[in-house]
DNA sequence: AATGAATGAGTCTTCATTCAT
DNA sequence: GATGAATGAAGACTCATTCAT
């Protein structure tokens, strides 16, 4: 979908061997494989960073599994740290954009963070590749996390927060607490759980948790 | 106090010098200066790979930091890998014997995880360094993660799952929830504190929270 | 004006596209815009290689500057190699052609010499793109120099040597020298002339020293 | 003769190897080999550059030709360009030191260049790897052939230079010409006669030029 | 035990060249 | 002929680890 040294999602856009072919029939499986060979570079890598973590994964690597020359890489993505990034960039804007959609049509506070959490946990646990590397390698180190942090998760902890705040507004929700704090604990909640799921085999499955860790968030331990 | 080659934790044992040189108060000074030497590298790996991150730290690096030659530094570890494994040891150790000996004096379930959770933000709070360590490159990689999460994490989701499971039996905690996914709710909220803390300016302290991020997990967010 | 796999200055011959349309003005047409191509690929070769060098230009900048795909370049040569002989053949082949016709019109061998110094200096000067390479880049290495210099510069030698050995013949220049040293004398004085003027901010311009030079190979130092 | 990480010409000092050893004996054949690494360095890039060209070289050759690990030359220089630079720096210096020497005991400034002379072709004609560096590699880019210009060719025509404008003070020299232009066009005919010494199979030896160019020089072409 | 010079395997990245369209 | 996306060989440099002293 993206023509090289242009990378970095451009608007749709024909692939150069399409130049003004229109021919439905023609953009069949060859022209496909053309079009997301951007798209199979960045699925590849996602799969071989989740695999091999982002340091021990090889550049070669995401190329064989890619089915390109590793040379193409360079020529969709600047560095093998763009490649990271990007990945992540556009995993994260899918799983928002997803969320804010299905919660427009959600009601009360309680019942956004509720659908929230089951999509969090059902977007990561629908993949594991994606969910190894958001919870390892994205947080691996400042030179990630930070800048990844600032504006992605910025977003994230907004909308729980905006949902929060609502919820004390409307009175359904205990003021005196911060919403910053109680979505970053949100966050955590489920971040965990992810953790968790992944490092162990949990005997509980990753989608059926959303329930209980929400109702320890809006209702608390105690009785 | 670590012989060449055999790292990992050892019973005291006294330094090769001392085998034939046998003087008691010798081999006291002797053993000392050794075992500063094994504490002189561990704490500059941590300060090290905090500010640098695991991969971009150097062996030479902690050398320098440690007033040691680099080959020293495999005299007392086996490999890079195992200076981080080692270390995270050796300072979550420290933390859970903290945590539970200061746990026995304190009432009930709830106080007894007011106390942890001020325990747990004041250890990392305490030092930017580790937080950094445990925070980031802990859970780098599953090299990592996962062999510490399985024997160290497992101690404190164990210890807090504990506190729930009395809280439930005593009746002051509502049942109905697990106690492995109330430890993780737990864990993960006063976790990502810790993070939102080394990534952001935060408006409020990291021990000030404490409050806040136990009373949201026992009382919940609904009033 | 060359064709592909072909290159190294051919006789005009007819654009592939004129094979079939055979239209006279057409093709002339054509064959300019094929001739201008040519030139256009070789003109920001020397630009490109002066600006950056021969191996830190690049044949796709080459390629932007002469506004054609890189791929068109080895239409017409073969490789980056060659793109180099062949632009410094065809600016000595220039520059030959030039001094030869000024210099039969020039009267004694001292003036011949004068003029040649003058002419050498001038046409170096007046582009500094061309002196930078010939300065730097044709002599980088023996695999560009040693065939360069034996088929071109040999021609320079010889000019300057058949001058000096007239000029000894007719009795104005002292016998009991080869013409051949002092034709390198002279063109190593001239060339140094260029070198330095390249190299430093010079108090005289380059065209003024071609009499001092001059003056001193064939007056020589002393009084 | 140099330590790594401490490179560029230090005071003698003794390899690490030989720490406190002082038995003459013992700094035998392989003290020596350990105690010139530096030079062994130096000496196989001065030959590999010379064979295959600056850009050609390996850095895996020169340590193949020095008998050392590629990575070791990483401890003596930074880089392959390092490796140059200090490899013409200490090439020169040791030319302008021993022609500094010769000429004090010189006498008249015609004799000084005549001295000279003989000293820069026989220097440069003693070691071909040398003179095919100097002529070739040396004047290949501006990176190189400009602050090597500045800094040491500066001192060259300088001494030159000064000798010319000793011969005008004299009265033995024609006033009424730059003695920084005379220094150019003398170091220029040498220069030149050392290149074609390398690019010919010449009918005259090297050192023996050094009185026909100095007769031009001195005296001119005209009788 | 301590040293630190030496090693050399390992890899990202570049770019001349090719070739399907 | 022209294009430019794709190729993949090639190489400087790093750094964990070793080992002779």
């Amino acid at each position: 979908m993206n023509a090289p040294k242009s990378s970095k999602r451009q608007t749709k856009k024909s692939t150069p061997r399409s130049k003004s072919i229109a021919a439905s029939t023609e953009s069949g499986a060859s022209a496909q494989a053309e079009r997301d060979k951007y798209k199979r570079i960045l699925d590849a890598a996602v799969a071989i960073f989740a695999e091999k973590g982002f340091n021990a994964a090889r550049i070669s690597d995401v190329a064989t599994r890619a089915s390109v020359a590793a040379g193409t890489i360079y020529l969709y993505f600047k560095s093998k740290d763009e490649l990271l990034t990007v990945a992540m960039q556009a995993i994260f804007e899918g799983f928002m954009a997803r969320a804010r959609a299905e919660l427009q049509s959600t009601g009360t506070p309680a019942e956004k963070l509720r659908q929230l959490a089951r999509i969090h946990l059902e977007h990561l646990g629908s993949n594991r590749d994606l969910a190894v590397i958001s919870q390892m390698e994205l947080r691996h180190s400042a030179r990630f996390l930070a800048p990844f942090s600032r504006q992605q998760m910025a977003e994230y902890f907004a909308l729980v927060g905006d949902i929060v705040r609502q919820g004390q507004d409307q009175g359904g929700f205990r003021p005196g607490f911060l919403p910053e704090i109680a979505a970053k604990c949100y966050f955590g909640a489920l971040d965990e759980m992810v953790t968790s799921w992944l490092l162990n085999q949990p005997v509980y499955p990753l989608s059926d948790v959303a329930e209980s860790v929400v109702d320890i968030i809006l209702l608390g331990l105690e009785s």
